[in-house]
DNA sequence: TATAAATATCGAAATATAACGATATATAAA
DNA sequence: TTTATATATCGTTATATTTCGATATTTATA
């Protein structure tokens, strides 16, 4: 059994930031949120944050490269989804965090 | 009693990011750990980091300012530490989410 | 009081990220 | 096969973050 508290390598300290990094973003977060409980597609989640949806597209390629975002085309649309457990469990913790504020 | 899903409001989706940001950075992830079982000094995370002790206060610095981690003053030495349970939550997260790779 | 040690702050330079318009691709419908 | 719709990509510009050396501040010790 590992310790609670062992010290990840510099390696993984990097691949951990990326993915902090991939969800530090007010846009990013909202996208996160509204797919908590569903896909949704590109041009869907555009206009629910008000952004063109090619900006939309980039932010969602960079959550996908991260390995949180799974993509499922259908037609001409594409879905995105949340496909990571621990994305779930932030948005949790963020939720929590600022509930009371 | 509030659902489950709903979407947090842009000013509190900007501090959320802000605090992501805070986290999203290896060096400060890395202190993260080291203080995940203890206080330490600036000096002391400093030579963990590899790091020269005025980039580890700034780092501190930023942290604190998210409120993340309070300070305690002892003569010449600032010890920090983590004073916030969302934070050792989302270390268990990446912890989870990189041991096995 | 002079000097050293620990930490903090500042402005500038280097680097990374975000946003934007233009354009490309892929699918569907006329 | 032309046109429209949905999404993706590219190169540039704008903005934010990080790092660095220099310097300041605070506390302890000679």
């Amino acid at each position: 059994m590992v310790s609670q508290f062992t010290l990840p390598n510099d390696r993984l300290l990097g691949q951990a930031a990326e993915c902090l990094r991939a969800l530090a973003h007010p846009i990013r977060l909202k996208i996160l949120f509204l797919l908590e409980s569903n896909r949704w597609t590109v041009g869907e989640l555009a206009d629910a944050c008000s952004i063109r949806s090619h900006v939309a597209s980039e932010h969602l390629r960079l959550m996908q490269r991260c390995g949180m975002l799974s993509v499922e085309k259908e037609g001409q649309k594409t879905y995105y989804q949340i496909c990571e457990s621990q994305v779930h469990a932030i948005l949790a913790c963020m939720r929590e965090k600022f509930s009371q504020s």
